[in-house]
DNA sequence: CTGAAAGCGCTAACAC
DNA sequence: GTGTTAGCGCTTTCAG
């Protein structure tokens, strides 16, 4: 048995072992890869030869390093699960995918201290631009954003500063439209049942917006409860029974997304409830996903595709324009409520 | 206003910025940064306040390149919008959050030669492992696994030859258990809805152990119908509609996901047909969020966090003991059938 | 059309 | 405890 040895370092293969085994100049080996240049149709089959055959995989690090090019994109959301950022990322993908760019992402639970380290990690591999959802940050990651120089935009939400660009709209005023609706529908009787979560600032921004278009007519919410983790749909069902038993006089029930507002009408129509004669129940986000229910819960669409699209469409436009920054863009979306069938007509 | 001038190339800062503001050298500045070797209280701290100060964010791509090390694993699944795999990055997550190692995703919507490319995107990052989705790659893609030099675990299915690592569950198996409760309950006249993807190999294994079950039995399945995009809830709607109205003397329907199969049974529920007495329902997933609803739908649980940490406990571990595999190690999950409120009971 | 030389910003390894 | 030196694997630049 030989004498203890120390690993030999993993090697994998390098332009070298392309050009020798081509014999072809690593210089011409490397345009033939990055189909740059001009290289002679012969040489070019050569080396294409010699490096399929080898299975070389080029080094981006090491091509980042010399070329001061990284074509990632840093995309940083709150989370995955709840069908909100997939379909941004949805529209991220399709507009990059046109380009040179890739959309790398992180997810950062709604907590700030996560946030600022996952955007930490994402700067230190010089991305070519910044999607980062909300416009509420860490002074830190405000600083390390700042600092970046490169293109920055914010998503989903216009209520506030950006720091460079920003894609969204206005939860504020999408809660106000939301509660002239159900006002001008005559319901007066409100409840409103969404996350505990303090820190998704959306739901918080159009709870308050809701709450100051009632207050506007006179009107009060009359019960609210909120919830954490667990099945939205089951919460939104349990929290609606909960509020039902509570204040049995409601009319209607406003959500703070639509997989609880799913819930909430699924435990009503269970109940053989009058919905939207007796009771009205809207939500927000107009998720695709529910539209097999029997019946159509009235939402607002939040528009998540077009945001995640309009939002790479101007990382994709500074990145080739080489700017270090987005200029800042203000693009302000401005959703409608949908009727659904979940709140009476008058 | 001055001549044409050529933009000056966009300049981060560097170790040696802060060395200089910090009058520190550039090495010790490295260690500080880094938490490596001994450092006096006071450079450190000299060294930390200069960094913050600057917000210094540290390039990784080059100290990936002085170091041979990346802290990446590549993870490579087909969607991120069905509720599957956004629950198999949780339980990856979960686990390398305790490590040095970061998850980075690719998304390949179920197409090969996507999956090649976003392969080889990751690859040139030189990860530190990868976790793929599935045991069928293309030629191409296993050549690149295979010479990568790194640890890799395919996850989810079982049926099949590994290239190295595999954590799943072999979903021929779970189709045919299924089939076997099914039978176990009186059910006779069965009918099967799935996606049309071809490409989804675990969809159709488990279909193939479903009818391979029957036909032990002497069944065939009575119906069929297969749907592509949209509401799955939707479609699950509408599949059911079209196949009870074409077959309507069916007493089972087997649907390949949770979404289609609740979408099923909120339309079986709708007409007011007896479920599970006159006809049953299953589909496959555990899917949480449908947890509210009226009904729990028979299903089996295909353990996607349980899957997500096992293969990132198995990377972790390679990448610590830095092997250039992941041992071939092989887990095989066993789920059983969740009974739920749509299956009668005998 | 092709090649040679000089780094990119950092870290390993070793000296002090 | 701290500094020095020599690259990591590629691309840029410039010369043929």
């Amino acid at each position: 048995m030989p004498a203890k040895t120390t690993k030999p370092p993993r090697r994998t293969l390098t332009l070298r072992d392309v050009s020798e085994a081509s014999g072809v100049s690593e210089m011409t080996v490397s345009r033939v890869l990055r189909n740059r240049g001009d290289v002679s149709t012969a040489t070019r089959e050569k080396v294409q030869a010699a490096a399929k055959e080898l299975g070389y995989v080029p080094n981006k690090i090491a091509g980042a390093l010399a070329s001061q090019r990284v074509n990632l994109v840093a995309v940083i959301i709150p989370s995955l699960s709840n069908m909100v950022f997939p379909e941004v990322m949805t529209g991220i993908s399709e507009v990059l995918d046109e380009t040179q760019l890739q959309p790398v992402v992180g997810v950062t639970n709604y907590k700030p201290e996560r946030e600022e380290k996952v955007l930490y990690e994402m700067l230190s591999w010089r991305p070519s631009g910044v999607i980062i959802a909300g416009l509420e940050h860490s002074d830190a990651s405000k600083k390390m954003l700042a600092a970046s120089g490169i293109p920055v935009v914010e998503i989903m939400d216009t209520d506030g500063e950006a720091i460079d660009a920003v894609v969204g709209l206005s939860h504020r005023r999408a809660g106000r439209k939301t509660a002239e609706a159900i006002l001008k529908a005559g319901y007066r009787r409100i409840g409103f049942l969404g996350t505990k979560m303090p820190l998704d600032h959306r739901a918080r921004k159009r709870f308050e917006g809701f709450t100051e278009a009632l207050a506007k007519a006179g009107v009060e919410i009359a019960d609210r409860e909120f919830y954490e983790g667990g099945s939205a749909l089951a919460k939104g069902r349990e929290m609606t029974q909960a509020m039902l038993t509570r204040t049995p006089d409601l009319d209607f029930l406003y959500y703070s997304n639509d997989m609880i507002g799913a819930g909430g009408l699924l435990y009503c129509l269970d109940k053989g409830l009058d919905v939207p004669g007796k009771i009205g129940l809207a939500g927000f986000n107009g998720v695709e996903l529910l539209d097999g229910l029997s019946r159509k819960l009235t939402t607002m669409d939040a528009c998540r595709t077009e945001i995640g699209r309009e939002a790479a469409r101007i990382i994709a436009q500074s990145a080739e324009a080489n700017t270090d920054n987005a200029g800042g863009v203000r693009v302000e979306l401005n959703p409608k409520l949908e009727p659904g069938q979940t709140l009476r007509l008058r």
